[in-house]
DNA sequence: TACCGCCAAAGTGTGTACAATTCTTGTTGA
DNA sequence: TCAACAAGAATTGTACACACTTTGGCGGTA
């Protein structure tokens, strides 16, 4: 997601590195909550001085990933299901207003082709009879993201960009658990994908942003789906194999 | 704004001066865009050594006050016109949640209390016919801030939150501006707040969402004419205070 | 036994020296 | 005159030392 090109407000070069490692661990929750972070422990951990190990920590807590105590360090925050839900409808709000702008502002000619690549290749990939499902899944992953991100874009909103970001650096709430969808689920997604598109496209403001807001809400039902069909696979049985494809 | 007991991600106990006095300045326009700050200035300006003032910088990057360039340090980051109206429109959404969820979780005693002591302050503030039209207004924006903050709080959505904080730190698109506004225009926004109070009350979630999008959206437009007439007045003429008078 | 205060250990907050990079400026050559 | 280059200055990036705060344990006292 991140790019080095991108002017993240994150900090220095070397600390880069300790920065990106660190959120991974966090976003994939291999972190348990309310573990301290010991600097000097860190700092030999990764290798490098105090000095870098603070800089990331006090971004990651600045991103609401980690929690900051007075003299008393950092910790892993604890992430509510309830936020999980809120950073979907707040996605949604916000993706549907980067629409809005888009379908108000217009797209550049290099945007609508990347859009129209984008939907094309989903087309193709969803179509493909010879690919497995989890093949199809995962390929559209980046799809998928190439689509929002260029709406984002045509949006020019810098708050826009922003505040998607701050929902999808919450842990769990992030599209790329896409990997985990019902095949049904992601065609009907992409079908959305194409109707936004014209909406944005026929520069129709209220439609964009409506469909979009439907869209995205979609995906939050589709996660859940997702996310309770996991948990009935662990909990039930063994077969975890037989009843994934009888199920996709 | 913030509070000594906020858990902001912010930092540590001597650079929280510093970096809110920097805030500050940042905030109220004082610094230009583009200004670069130099680290070793800034740590003599405040009397302290660059280790805070490093800390304060990066923070205030991840707040998009400052642009952060590797090797190069940090600059004040000029915000677009677009911005300041793209920042109502997200926090019109954002409160507008807020609402919803509050209308849907329900308000706690205290809350119920501290709205409607809110709105009774008002009523009073705004009807008192001695008071002078600059005290009313001055006095309304503490009124304002405790309304919606509440909001917020019944929201208990910690994303909800920070969304809001994110467009407050805009410069020029904080509610502080209220001291500007026309005082039919305080007068409609307190009348708005009653119903949006209802609405909560009276459970009615997609009512309290959209009175409050209504809501945050008729601030913006009277910040702009608040805006719009400030620049007619320095302007046009000298005589500020007697337009003022006619036209408030 | 329960409670209080003191002390030591651990860990964070700050200052500062030094390394690495970027910017400035003066010089040289065409 | 201008461009390219190089040396020096300025500025940021990192490491590390030390001060302050918090915390847990220990012993003494009621």
């Amino acid at each position: 997601m991140r790019t080095a090109t991108e002017t993240d407000a994150s900090d220095l070069p070397r600390s880069q590195t300790v920065l990106d490692m660190l959120r991974a661990l966090l976003l994939d929750g291999r972190l348990a909550a309310d573990t301290r972070l010991n600097e000097v422990h860190l700092s030999h951990e990764f290798d490098v001085s105090r000095t870098p190990i603070r800089a990331a920590l006090q971004t990651l807590a600045g991103e609401g990933l980690l929690e900051y105590l007075p003299n008393r360090g950092y910790k892993v925050r604890a992430i509510p299901l309830s936020e999980i839900v809120d950073a979907y409808e707040m996605r949604a709000l916000a993706e549907g207003l980067a629409a809005r702008l888009a379908a108000e502002r217009g797209l550049t000619p290099l945007q609508q082709g990347e859009i129209e690549s984008a939907l094309a290749l989903g087309d193709d990939i969803l179509n493909a009879p010879g690919e497995t499902l989890d093949n199809q899944r995962s390929a559209y992953g980046a799809i998928n993201d190439r689509f929002h991100r260029n709406i984002r874009d045509a949006a020019e909103s810098r708050l826009v960009r922003d505040v998607v970001q701050l929902c999808q650096r919450v842990p769990h709430a992030s599209a790329h658990n896409i990997v985990a969808f019902e095949i049904d689920d992601v065609r009907k997604r992409h079908g959305e994908h194409h109707k936004i598109y014209e909406a944005i496209l026929f520069r129709e403001p209220k439609k964009a942003e409506a469909l979009m807001q439907a869209h995205v809400l979609g995906v939050k039902s589709a996660a859940a789906r997702a996310v309770a069909r996991l948990e009935f696979e662990k909990g039930s049985s063994v077969q975890t194999g037989r009843q994934r494809q009888r199920r996709a």
